[in-house]
Order: structure tokens, then C-alpha cells, then sequence
DNA sequence: GAGAGGAATCGAAACGTTTCGATTCGCTTG
DNA sequence: CAAGCGAATCGAAACGTTTCGATTCCTCTC
């Protein structure tokens, strides 16, 4: 139904390949006339070049795809996904690139789902916080379609941006180790997201290597949810030897920390001090707003785009990047109470 | 370089169609022991269907194209935006469509650019808060392209989902003023956006409606953005006769506004009542936490998925839609201090 | 045993582009 | 004036599917 460069060559007496040539300028020049004439008639009937038919014969979409994270539900609620997706969405206009937002590749393991990536409607992939066991990247891998991890398992063979989360964790430790908590506790995100892992793992090595006991049951698990924090504030809570300060795996479970404190008269940073991870916007609005660990992550999602399209154009892209995290001293941490 | 069905089909020695007719089942039926040679082979040779060239001879895509609004910047960091997306996306997926997300369509003008919606890629479009002066819609609808209009402005002949702007800001003034407040004034939004112009002309035929005298300096312009409510707060605050109550036309403005009570210490709901609009997450972590008017954003995200693909289907679709709010109290408001 | 009927399969067109080899034609040059 | 050249244009193949008409061939029936 509507116009085809076809229907222009009829029109107008001449090849299809002289009208292509006359709209794209190129590869092959002709005459002005003629170019006039076409681009006349293209307006003249609404011509709109068929974007599918030219992926078809070049073979490239301008179009990267992007796959979420497996967790199942409301995935673009996550704060953290809306920060990289920001700054994926942002560089990719820039580059002139659209993007797929695949819908159901999370947790599905279904061949018939998978394929969909490398249908050839993309160009490229940015994978979200993928998991070593995600079918998805390992089957992008496998078919060397050009695609970048963000912020996600290492997986051997695929580029790879990822932030340095034991020097985050460590930054958050020392601040509060050095403000005199001894007693930390440590509310650990979903332990099948290789930043959870690493996260506790070196929140257990801070301790360690500085002699602290602590006990399992200061280590809980809170999937990376306020529910899950304040859930686990809450035990904390009721322990007989409370921790003076926790650090969370993430802002979202710092907030149902707080909320938990605040219900149990619990002052922060008085009672408890807390410290969250990601900097997302809400960490500013809590009261007191949170100490956090800031990370680049609009930053990564801007560089995962350029990585991904230098991928596309055969350039050379480093297999690895690590952006390095700051700390955001705010006011939900503060020297411990003295024992009573 | 991928193996397509011709290699298949050469390999085996059968026809492509025989190929195509084994692999989808239909819609010709293939003798047994074909049928699992076929599969067999794909399998062994990794086949992958390529979408783009099945695009091309149906026509159609299974995928949805997004556009967001014509703001500039940071769109998807708009939680008005998420939500909805996360709406959308959810519904996509359930229904087994990816979406596309056009990355440069906001406030862009050029032709070549709104072409791109429309080239094939997507089935069908959802606008979110498109003004009427959007071009792409107009475009779209032009062309008739299934498309709906999420929250925006009204256009002729584009099937339209949208919320009851007035009726939640009835619901907000008649709850500060049952409360007794008489000096009410108003954050706006961004005016070239339909949501916020409607929520101002409610506020005044309220305030008309009730012969509550008010003035120009009780309405501010707020962008939508915490920023404007910040500062819009500030100068309320240095009126000389003060309002006792705000609405706000979106809780990132009432957050600011918030803040900017705060820092002047002035309490909140005692000496001034602040209420939301849209019930985003944010506006539950404050403190004190926003009353607010609660938009079905997310089920309107379903809504228009649904919409579209009826629309695709050509199944009839009512040309409007509207959703209703309701009013969330929490603590920011109260009854105003007397008279001192 | 000729003809009909039906299942299985084939071949080719079509979708809308891009692009490459081939063709036309006017002009220069020896 | 024949040969050669370059610019402009044409025609067709190709991309990977789907699907429709045509063909083959087997079996059943009278």
C-alpha cells in the first residue's frame, strides 16, 4: 500500500536503480534533472524508504538491542536498569542508533525465545547484569554477534564493562570503620547477580583482613528489594548483639532498612548507621538521605553503546573495562553510640 | 553466513517451501519422516529463522514501537515514563512482542528522522504524553499507522488513553479544603504538556467554583522537574500573605517543594500542606511521605499494548479511553494552624 | 485399465531495497 | 570517420522468507 521507489520508476519512466541512486545520492551519481524529478515525486507521494528491505540486502538494522536482566518481574522498576538504560538511550541517538527492548528473554530458557536476538534485527546486543548461566549472552557469544556485558558476570569471551565493586565495598567499610563501628553487618543483594557476590565477598575480606568477628547471622539476604531490606533490618534488630552499622548491596534495600528503623524508634544514623550502594535519585530523598556508593553507571551505559558499535564497525574494543565508584559521605552514617 | 533454509534445503535435497512448510508446521503438511529430517538438520547446522526477511514478506514485525516524549533530556529517567514503560513492557512480553524504542524522535523536526518510524520495523506505535503539535503522531496518523496516545494531548483521529485529570485534581483541592484550607496554590507543569494544562484549568475552576479569591503569584510554573518545585516553593514562601497548601502537578515538583520547605524550616503538613500527582515511588519515601493522587499509569501502559495490537488485528477499538484517579492520603497534608 | 482424487512436493513469484555488470549514447581524438 | 572513453542509465541478481499454482505419483474406483 504505500509508495515503494517502484512505484516513483513508474512514474516517472526510468530503473529503480536510478531512483535509488537518486535518493540515497549515491553510490552512483546522476544527472540533476533526474534527481530533481525523482525527489519531486518521492515528496509528491509520500515516499517512505521500507527500512526492513534495506536490513534485508545491507545486512544492517542501525538498531542495537538490549536485554534486561532475568529477574522476572517489573525489571524496568529496578533504579539501577533505569540509570544504564538512560544513558544507553542517550548515547544511542546520538549514534543515530534505535533501540529493541527485548521482552522476553528474562528467565526464559525456551530455544525458540533466544533466537529472537539474532534474528537480524539488531546489530548489536547490550547485555544488562546477565549471569554466567544466562542462555542468552552465551548463544550470542557462540554466534559472534557483536555484544557487551554491562555490569554483569564475567564470561569468558565476552566484552565486558564492569564496575570495581570490592573497591566500593571497600570504601563504604573504611568510612564506617574509621568513623568506629567494629559491629557491621551487611545486607547482601540477589546471589545470583555476579555484583551481589562480589559485593559480599569483599564486604567478608574487609572484615577479615581487619580482624573483625562477625557472625553469619549479621550476612542476610534482602534480593536486592527494600522489602528484603527491611526484612532483614528487622532481624538484625532483634539479634541480642546488634551490628552498629550495615552496609546494603543496594539503595533500594538501604530504604526498607531505614523504614524498618524507623518503625522499630530506631534513629539513624544515632542507633544505626547505614549505607547504601548505586547513588540512585531516591538515596537523596530518604531522611536522613543516604550514604552511598556512587557508580558511573549512566556513565557505562553511554560506553557500552560506543563499545557495541565499535564492535559492529570491527574496531578494537578492550575486553574489559572497570569504572571505578566513589563514595557519597551524606548523613545515615555517624560515629557509634558509646556502649552502655 | 548464517545457514538459511536454502542450505537446508539443499542439504537434504528438497525444496525451500517444503523446508519453510516442515519448520513452521504449516500451512502445507509435510510427510513424516521429511519433517524430521528437516528439523534434524536445522538443528545440526544452528538455523536461526531470520525475522527481518519473514518482516518482509509478511508485514508484519511482533514488535511495538515506543516514543516518548519530545522532552529533551533524560527521558527515561522520567518516573512517569517508567512507569508506563514497565507497564508496556510487561504486556508486550505476555503477548510476545519486543518493542522498540525510538531514540531520536524527541523534539527532532526532521522529516527524515519521523520517517523512521514508519519504515516497517514496528506493527504499531505507542505515544507517551505526545503534544498535539507532535509531529511523528500526526505523521502516524496520517499514514495510518495503528497508534495510541498514552496521556497526551487530544488529536483528531487518534485513539487516545487518558486520565481524568480533572477529577484527581478535584480530589486534591476538596481534600484540603474538607481539611479547611482557603489559600491553595498551585505548582503547574510543564503548559505545552496536555496533563498539565488540565490539572491548572481544574485548580482554577475549583478555586472559581468555591469563591476562593486567588492570585497569579498562588500559581508558579514548576517544569514538572523537583528543581522548578524547589523554586517555585521558595517564592511562594516569600509571599507576603502565604498560601497554606500546594498541589503540585507531579510529585517530583511536591519533592522539591518539600526540600524547599525544609531548608526554610518550614513544617510540613503544619505550616503548609504539600499534595503530589502520579504516585511514583518516590513519594512514599519522604518524610513525611506525599499525599498524592494515584494515576493507573502502569495499567494504562497494559491498556495501550492491548489497544494497539487490537488495533493491528483491526479489531474496533473505542477511539477514547479514560482511567480514573484516586486520591492516596498520607501525611503531608492537615488541617492548616490557626490564624496567629 | 482408464480416470479421478488426493497427498506430497516442487518451482517461482513476491516483499522493497542495493548494487554490480551491461548497455546506450554523445563527444573527443587521432 | 572509426575507435575509444566517460557519463548516464538500465536490467537483473541478491538478501531470506512465505505462499500459491503446478506437478508428480500413488491409490482407489468403476
Amino acid at each position: 500500500m504505500p509508495t515503494s521507489i517502484k512505484d516513483i520508476a513508474k512514474l516517472l519512466n526510468v530503473s529503480v536503480s536510478t531512483v535509488s541512486y537518486a535518493i540515497n545520492g549515491g553510490p552512483r551519481t546522476v544527472s540533476p534533472e533526474v534527481r530533481e524529478k525523482v525527489l519531486d515525486a518521492a515528496r509528491e507521494l509520500g515516499y517512505r524508504p521500507n527500512r526492513v528491505a534495506k536490513s534485508m540486502v545491507t545486512g544492517r538494522s542501525r538498531t542495537i538491542g538490549i536485554v534486561p536482566p532475568e529477574i522476572v518481574e517489573d525489571v524496568l522498576l529496578s533504579p539501577y536498569l533505569q540509570l544504564a538504560l538512560n544513558g544507553i538511550f542517550n548515547a544511542a541517538g546520538k549514534s543515530h542508533h534505535d533501540l529493541v527492548l527485548f521482552t522476553r528473554l528474562a528467565g526464559s530458557g525456551h530455544e525458540e525465545v533466544l533466537s529472537t536476538i539474532l534474528d537480524g534485527r539488531v546489530d548489536g546486543a547490550v547485555f544488562i547484569a546477565p549471569n554466567s548461566t544466562n542462555r542468552a549472552v552465551l548463544l550470542a557469544k557462540e554466534l559472534r554477534i557483536p555484544c557487551i556485558s554491562l555490569a554483569g558476570s564475567e564470561i569468558d569471551g565476552v566484552h565486558t564493562l564492569s564496575v570495581a565493586n570490592e573497591t566500593g565495598m571497600r570504601l563504604a567499610m573504611r568510612h564506617l570503620f574509621d568513623l568506629g563501628h567494629r559491629r557491621i553487618a551487611h545486607i547482601a543483594g540477589r546471589l545470583d547477580m555476579q555484583d551481589a557476590i562480589e559485593r559480599l565477598r569483599a564486604y567478608s575480606e574487609f572484615m577479615t583482613n581487619n580482624r573483625l568477628a562477625y557472625h553469619d547471622s549479621w550476612v542476610l539476604k534482602g534480593q536486592f528489594h527494600p522489602d528484603g531490606g527491611y526484612a532483614a533490618m528487622k532481624s538484625l534488630l532483634a539479634l541480642p548483639v546488634r551490628p552498629t552499622a550495615v552496609v546494603c548491596a543496594n539503595d533500594d534495600m538501604a530504604i526498607g532498612a531505614l523504614r524498618a528503623c524507623q518503625e522499630m524508634g530506631v534513629s539513624v544514623p544515632g542507633e544505626m548507621s547505614i549505607c547504601g550502594f548505586d547513588m540512585t535519585s531516591a538515596s537523596g530523598l530518604t531522611i536522613p538521605p543516604l550514604t552511598t556508593v556512587f557508580q558511573p553507571i549512566a556513565d557505562m551505559g553511554r560506553h557500552a553503546v560506543k563499545s557495541v558499535l565499535d564492535l559492529i564497525e570491527g574496531n578494537p574494543v578492550p575486553k574489559h573495562i572497570t569504572f571505578e565508584p566513589t563514595l557519597v559521605v551524606r548523613s545515615s552514617t555517624a560515629c557509634p553510640m558509646m556502649e552502655s
